[in-house]
DNA sequence: GCACACTGGGAAATCGCTTTCCGGGAGGTG
DNA sequence: CACCTCCCGGAAAGCGATTTCCCAGTGTGC
């Protein structure tokens, strides 16, 4: 491939001339080298060796992202925000996916702080798993001790900065308004004991639910996806109100009562979380929290990217939206 | 950040020996340095430096992916396909979005050419402009000049490995199948003309229907999104059948006739392309061609990381899939 | 015993670029 | 007119690895 070198070579200008020219510096350099430099470049279709540029500058223009299922709509919508604002700070991205195997994102952030990277965005739901966590700490501090930086979407438990969605108060928020419906009989299909995001969202329902002094929900747990929600449905009993602690369990929720000739609203109130794009056309329209995730990602990215100095955590409040899954029995 | 010479210093060997312990070597370490070299790289933490590595080596172990948005599932399947023989090969994988803007793909080609990946994988469909085409194919000439290598998921205009869906004879099968349940009056939700995989589908099924001696169907140009759908609704005329050219626009089409109450498939049926799992569970079900999109995404990744000398094109059928959304009125 | 592969270790060149440092000429000032 | 500053061009020293080449020490085969 073509070098500076031979770029340089071709203008008759010296290398450092060539650099100045071609890849940004605060040195001016006058017309008409600059205009041999262009013209040899251009000839010569230059492309500047960024592995051999980030070498040389000691920073990388690459930002790396963890994810744990691009098929996942919810994951995908917060990578799409966060590249969004990397490409327009003229970023690329490396999108690495754990398929939830703590261990994968272990691997991934230390592959990324060998390529140096500019910033890691850890976009996955924490485990309650203190030894994983740990040693994800470890790889991390070790990242950022080497000028790293890192943010992180879901719970604040790295010491980094953090944009929380508000799990909890969400999911009392919906509590509250499904009770205010009239209904009392609850059950949660609340995806995997050991994943925070969607203990905090049972949590938060059921405590919300004691509160009102209603009987306590039933919670049924199960995988945080589809086929999860499907499957939970089998044991939700005698509940007039069913809350999926995701859009897609809530989706697959739907589908079961549907085989089951149980008809929602009317038999049974379904809702969800998230208020996932692609799903919005769901029938009967699906009652949920809307999370802006695309916004989340976003910001995330520019948290990790800005200067601040101590870990800094922003809470994002999540929107309750009743829509036809759900009936109103008073 | 600690630095192999760090390491070396360390265990009181060269940088030879330690480069030899840690990253893989023909070459021979004896036991008892070996162990040394890697006690110090423990304790010290050391991540070697790929920016480093791959000027050393002059590759890189990073694969680009170039897709037009992470938001759409169509999208998503593909790169999580990619993804999945990307990290079976232990590749990091770089991922793009374009947002269906031609610019922006050659621009991604560009830097990910700059970046010297392995091999670049374009998964997003080619627009009918020679002169942008043309600009993409010399950016990609370049980059394979250099070594690199290329595969695409969609038309084979590009002259790289490419893995082409049957897009016109699947909705021609679609076609037929509408047909045989006895459907005459046809529309098409077409999309934007420009975009080759939606004048394909749209052409397929056109000119089976044109075979069967049917009367020539409505076609109704749009947006390739669900809003597409939805708007190009409002000039099916008195079409039975509607084809949307892919999933997302017949969801959207759905919505529509729903809106406008309209029963499918009772007053008109609907069918779409692509069969994408997260809206498998929309009512009434789709009927559509289903494409194993995360096989598309990973053999198009296995053909660009093989060793093929000249260019091969994959053809992959699609399966129609007859759900509820479509009546037989016969 | 002796030349001869062979083996494993280290010094140093190299990858392609950035950036510091140095130097010469132009322009401004007293 | 001497002196001082700027300004811009080039030489060269890194950045952190890999890899070639050289060399000493060890077994072999005859």
């Amino acid at each position: 491939m073509v070098t500076l070198e031979d770029v340089a070579k071709q203008a008759g200008v010296s290398l450092a001339t060539a650099s100045r020219v071609l890849n940004g510096s605060t040195r001016q350099v006058g017309a008409d080298l600059r205009a041999r430099v262009e013209r040899a470049a251009g000839e010569l279709g230059y492309r500047a060796n960024l592995a051999a540029q980030t070498l040389a500058r000691g920073a990388s223009n690459v930002i790396g992202i963890v994810v744990h299922d691009l098929t996942d709509p919810y994951f995908a919508a917060l990578a799409d925000g966060a590249m969004r604002t990397a490409a327009g700070e003229g970023l690329l991205v490396m999108v690495g996916t754990t398929h939830r195997d703590p261990e994968q994102e272990i691997a991934y952030v230390a592959t990324l702080a060998a390529q140096r990277v500019r910033a890691v965005l850890l976009a996955g739901s924490r485990v309650d798993d203190p030894e994983v966590t740990g040693r994800l700490r470890g790889e991390l501090r070790r990242y950022l001790a080497g000028g790293g930086r890192v943010a992180c979407v879901g719970q604040p438990l790295l010491g980094v900065d953090t944009v929380a969605p508000a799990n909890r108060e969400g999911a009392a928020a919906l509590a509250r308004a499904l009770a205010g419906l009239g209904h009392t009989r609850f059950a949660v299909l609340a995806g995997p004991p050991q994943l925070m995001t969607a203990r905090d969202r049972c949590a938060g329902f059921v405590t919300a639910i004691r509160e009102l002094g209603l009987p306590e929900p039933r919670v049924v747990h199960g995988a945080f996806d589809r086929d999860g929600g499907h499957a939970a449905v089998a044991e939700t009993g005698e509940a007039t109100c069913v809350f999926a602690v995701n859009d897609v369990m809530a989706v697959g929720a739907l589908a079961a009562y549907r085989e089951r000739g149980v008809r929602v609203p009317e038999d049974v109130s379904v809702a969800g979380f998230d208020d996932i794009a692609t799903l919005r056309d769901q029938v009967p329209a699906l009652t949920t929290v809307r999370l802006p995730l695309t916004d989340l990602g976003a910001r995330a990215l520019e948290l990790a990217l800005g200067a601040g100095e101590t870990p800094v955590v922003e809470h994002v409040a999540g929107e309750v939206v009743l829509r036809e899954s759900v009936r109103d029995i008073r």
